[in-house]
DNA sequence: GATGAATGAGGGTTCATTCAT
DNA sequence: GATGAATGAACCCTCATTCAT
């Protein structure tokens, strides 16, 4: 599925995604992404047939896929159970941070839930990386130091819910924390320091608490 | 600012917000509204003067506030710390799921952010929420219960994190642990405890953990 | 089926047939419409959802229909079946030239057939149209004037196929003759004329010549 | 004016002519053509200048042209000014019934007639065929078999339209007389039977009566 | 000679809003 | 106070054509 894109498709597909995370896909026009792209308002048609089809060319490109990462986890055998988990949430947080745009997006979409063929897209997505985290938990689970019941898409909800939340409260964090003089470099550094010191703890207790 | 809204202008407001919760604001028309409704489409921009104003309406109306609640707690002497925050989050969980299609929207309205009136109302709305947990957390801390340093915005991501994250998931949720079968209150009732026990242990791993 | 319509709807209706029969109807924009009528482009889809409904509230309100003439004929004793059959074909020619745009329309879209609706409508019509003339030809049978074997749909091509066709070569016809100085009215009238003795005769030979 | 056309540009010729007779001139793109005739978009611009070019072609190779027959008739000496005007008009009925698609383009094209080469194209057809036709009937007045005055356009008219007009109703022909089992041959073949009787008769008596 | 990429113009339709009543 | 009619702007998309190669 992976799909070689000229340049000027990948732009317009930045630019897109851009707009698309600061207006939401019903408030971008086709003419503000290519006037923003500087590209003729025929070529998003002319490219990917449609506007809502631009939009799907944006979500199988940027799809989160944890399945390599997790094979790896798996077979590293320097790595305990709860490392295995903890290296798997730095990935996380390191691949939304990475495409915060995007993942501003998918949260509106998964609201509005429009599109069926962005419907399927996450739904795919939210059981491949569902199963892959089962294996991940099971062998923590096999090894004793899991918990025997483990809700994981509860679990997942508060992986994902924590990350793509600070992401469109970032300013209010900021603010709040008096971290306003930081760079935007510097504050992300921040940012996913204590997002995965955070989310640790919060997995430690999901893993281990014997409720 | 709590203003007394006719019949047709509640009907309005109900009507819209559950439209916006479907179909995003950008998505929704003013006619699809009207006609749902079953109102003339010109009132909308009669009553409320428009579409946008509208929508503010509706957030002023349905922002979530837990000063009172707040106030109540810290005054209780029945409930230590911990069963205070519970009980918090409790009503939030209460509160969310029953606004269910109003928090959907404020996800979307986070992300976007176009509008300025709604921006500055949930900044006070998370000023506000964050300032009364604020004092609730000392309110532990001062009893030794709670760890010193809490950092309560990102306290915060996590708890509205996942319980609005969840409500965007919930029919993904349902299918993953076979629960079709259940009404819809009953799915209602199952997940809300799941997400309080969830969130419970969640919250006394970040009050207490000195990382 | 008989729907009234409001003036500015009608002034569209008769704008919309005076440049389909002139640019056909593909050919015709509806902002061509609307700024030769002087309404506002929008009111198109308004008035009536589309541009292609606005097509078929042409053809609903235009279409030819013979029952009450053919009715009539029938039970007027003063006249002979051919006599009846000669006040038809009169009737046609007056109808028809009365019509001329929407039946150059016509003409075009029984060639095109793309429009299910108004495929429809000219199907009911041309049976309508057939049964009346039908019981009419039946008539003259049943009197032993007219010929045993008549082929109606036949017949009828030649008469709708000539009055339209002639309605195509209007101007080659009056240039052909040398009546370019005539007036509009003088020319139709004696188009028409020419029109009635030709068919009669036509139909004269149709009807009794025993082939 | 007699073009050679290459393979590629017939192709496009007739795969134009074949959409154009279902949809149209203006309902037709350029992408259509090109698509069906599985050649390149660009090429009709690049080998006939423009689409309407492109149909001024069409119509400069299809056009009907009935010189040399009416020529050879008149030389005949076997034939009486009867048999010559039947055996012309069989001509017509072939010829049209040949190239079906053409002339339905061509009656829509009359009534359309914004195209002025092809308004020329169409008058010079018109006058060069009537001149031939009155050459042909005024040798049968010459021999005292026709009547003195023809009405030539007229009764071109009805030799054109009811041919033409037929070539739009032909599935109505077909299934008022229940001859939907035949096939399209013998269908042809029993319509181009029909319409010769028919058209025969007609001007047998066009052509003696005298009113 | 032939083509895939690219373009500006214009297509039909829907939009939120305003107007006259 | 309330409404149906009406509006101009903007929507996404397709058009015939041209350009660089």
């Amino acid at each position: 599925m992976k799909i070689d894109y000229s340049a000027k498709q990948q732009q317009l597909m930045d630019t897109a995604e851009l707009l698309f995370s600061r207006k939401g896909f019903d408030g971008t026009s086709v003419r503000d992404i290519a006037e923003e792209a500087g590209i003729n308002t025929a070529m998003i048609s002319y490219y990917f047939g449609s506007k809502e089809k631009l939009m799907e060319a944006i979500f199988e490109q940027r799809t989160l896929n944890i399945k390599e990462k997790v094979d790896l986890l798996l077979k590293d055998e320097r790595l305990d159970p709860f490392q295995k988990v903890y290296s798997l949430l730095d990935e996380y947080i390191d691949k939304i941070m990475q495409r915060k745009k995007f993942h501003r997006i998918l949260l509106c979409e998964q609201v509005i839930n429009q599109n069926p063929v962005i419907v399927e897209l996450m739904e795919k997505m939210k059981n491949r990386n569902s199963s892959c985290i089962h294996d991940l938990i099971r062998h923590g689970q096999k090894k004793g130091l899991f918990k025997k019941q483990v809700d994981i898409p509860m679990m997942m909800n508060t992986l994902i819910g924590t990350i793509t939340h600070i992401l469109v409260n970032l300013e209010f964090y900021r603010a709040y924390h008096n971290l306003e003089l930081l760079s935007e470099e510097e504050f992300e550094r921040v940012i996913k320091k204590k997002l995965s010191a955070h989310i640790k703890i919060i997995f430690k207790a999901i893993l281990t608490n014997e409720s």
